[in-house]
Formats: structure tokens, sequence, C-alpha cells
DNA sequence: GTCTATATTCAGATAGAC
DNA sequence: GTCTATCTGAATATAGAC
């Protein structure tokens, strides 16, 4: 069946690629992977380039949509942070080497990369989210702060343990149910952090 | 010259593999970098691989040593979060390519690649870090924390900038001198965020 | 649509002249 | 020590049978 087919490239190609990178990955491991051969792979993605964007357009949905619709909604300021930890984390433990694929693709392949991810997802505008923080400013709601830090402190704080996770591994000694609780209560650590930092 | 060469190499393979990882490094590019030929090449580095190994022993030698000093000095707690977050800010400024290498080559290559790490440097000892933070709770010093969320966080918000740094050029339309200020500038809000973050 | 077999390309490694 | 030329193997891509 055609359709079938092309859903189980996919979803093999998405495996591979954010497994071992745009490099790392071979079109022999995907085919193995979806129970071809590499013949069909090249049949129905013309080459190797063709497969790595559609993958891209393909496993960036499940991440930045989500952001935008908590960022739009109507919950307070303060919710929609503890809002954005729980859920990216909970996305990111679904899906632990999406962070490493990203910063590997995004600094061997700018260009080509953040265009191919702009045209298939929707980004949370700037200007937007700027609003958003300079609004709770002027309202006496936080403290005067520069959003660009508040942006990067969030982000770095939820995503950094999902870069260094194999070396926090390997010196806790932990397997991957003990990262997943350590990441779990963490959530909690990041909102009070983020808040303590803000909060008048 | 013998001795001449050799460096020349080492030094354009710091550059080659570091900006592209290891994957994605030819032999080739390290040679025209190095103004030599492949054969010269593997007449100094019996393989891809040797070369490798030598370049990550020589390039972690910058980073870790430091910031055991700085463990180990006789400074104040907060003084050392303000020293390493000032002093790993200046040595990434100075390799911005370095985390998404590190990044790269834990997540797809970790035993072979953090073995390597761990006999070529002395990565400061788990243990007694976790002793600094715990005789600082018992002195009253600082609130009660978990240690692994405290050194999460730190490096979190150093690293984790120089791993976006592309899209963070992109997004902002920064060029590498502003994302040099803003990371400059940033040092003080690290701390800031930090000491908030733990003082009673 | 799916397969096997083959062509092509390219990077790592070696051999041998100077 | 340094070079050129060549070998080998691996991975992408194509051709063509079924």
């Amino acid at each position: 069946m055609s359709i079938n087919t092309k859903e189980k490239i996919l979803n093999s190609a998405i495996k591979i690629f954010i497994e071992n990178g745009y490099s790392g990955a071979r079109m022999r491991d995907i085919a193995d992977e979806a129970g071809i051969n590499k013949g069909l792979l090249h049949y129905y993605f013309k080459s190797k380039n063709a497969l790595f964007t559609e993958v891209i357009k393909s496993s960036a949905q499940d991440f930045f949509p989500k952001l935008g619709r908590i960022l739009h909604s109507d919950k307070t300021f303060f919710e929609k942070i503890e809002l954005i930890v729980d859920e990216y984390i909970e996305v990111l433990l679904k899906n632990p080497h999406f962070p490493p694929f990203i910063v590997n693709e995004l600094n061997n392949n700018t260009d080509i990369f953040i265009n191919t991810l702009f045209s298939a997802v929707s980004i949370p505008d700037k200007a937007f989210v700027f609003s958003l923080i300079q609004e709770e400013v002027s309202k006496g709601n936080i403290k005067s702060v520069n959003p660009v830090h508040l942006i990067l402190d969030t982000l770095s704080l939820i995503i950094y343990p999902f870069l260094a996770r194999p070396a926090l591994k390997k010196i806790s000694e932990m397997n991957d149910e003990q990262f997943y609780d350590l990441m779990r209560l963490r959530k909690r650590t990041i909102v009070d952090t983020l808040i303590n930092n803000i909060k008048i």
C-alpha cells in the first residue's frame, strides 16, 4: 500500500535522523528501520536531502504550535510560564533526542535549516512575546527585565539538561528512568527560579 | 620542520573538527587548512580517529582546569559563582563553536567521547562540588537546595546561548559583535538569577 | 510498487617517488 | 619529511526486471 509505505519511511527517517544527525544517518539504516530496501526509499523520496526536509517539517510540528497556543491563551503571565515549563519538558521527555538534533543541524547547516523550519511551522512572533513581557513590567506585576534575558533564561533551564543528558547520566550514574524523574521534579525548580527572579 | 608541521596540523584539525563535528570534518579540509596534503596528514596521524582524539585532548585543556582552580580557591561561595560565570563566558566567547561541538559528539559518540575526555583532562570531582554546596547550606549561608539543580542551573544559563547562537542571531538580527556584547551583559544577569535563587 | 543489481561519488588510507 | 598517484570501502543514487 502506497500511503502506508510512505508513512512508514517518514517515521523511520525521523527516528534515524534525530538519533544520528544528517551526516550520521544512512539511507541504508532508514530503509532497514522501515523494513524496505534502498531502491524503494529513493522511489518515494528523490534524495537524502529531500527526505531530510520532510523530517524537519514533520518533527517540528510537535513543538512550536503548542508554545504559541499557551502564549496566546488568556492565562496570567505566571500561569503561562508554569504551563510552558510543564508542557515543554513533557514533550522533550517523549523526544529526548530532539534538542541535540536541532542544535547540531542549526550549527552545521544554519541557513538551510532555519529556512526549512520557518517555512514548515509558525514560530511564536518575537514582537508579540516582547510585548507580553513589557506589559507585565508596566503593570507593575514583575520587575523591569530585558525580555531577551528572560526568554533565554527560560529556554536555557528547560532545554540544556536534554543536551547534556549523556554526560549527566554518566557522571551521576543515572538510567533513563532516573533522568525522567529528575526532569519531572525539575519543573518546579525551574518555575521557582524564573519567578524568583522577576517577582517584585 | 617536523614539529612545526605537526602543530600546524593540530591547530587546523581543532578548527575543522570543532566547526563541523567528527563526521562532517574531512581530512581533505584539514590538510588544506594546514597548507599541506593528505598524505602528510596520515604520516603524522595514523587515522582520522587518532587525530580526533588528540583534538579532544588538546581543546578540552582550555576549559576544565580553569573551573577546577576556581572551585578549589579560597574565595567565598558567591565569589566563586561570579568567577565561574565570568571566566566561563569569556572562554566561550573566544571559542563559540565549542559547545555545539561537545553536544554533538556527546550525543552521537557518547562512550568513546566521554572516555577520551576523562582520560585527557581532570573534570572537577562531583563529590567535591556537592560538599561545597552542602557546606554552605549547613552554615546557613544559602537556602537548602538540591546540588544537582544548582549545578544544572549554572551550566544551563551559561552554555545554552552558545548552542542556540545561530537561531538567536537570526531571530534578533544580530551580528557576531552584538552577540558578544549581549553575552558580556548577560554575565551580570546570570549571576543575579543564580544568587536570587539561593540567598536566604 | 517493490525488488536486485549496478553505477557514481567521495572520503579515508596506502604506496612509492623525491 | 613531503609530495603525487592510487587503492579501498562506504554511502547515495539510478536502471531495469518483476
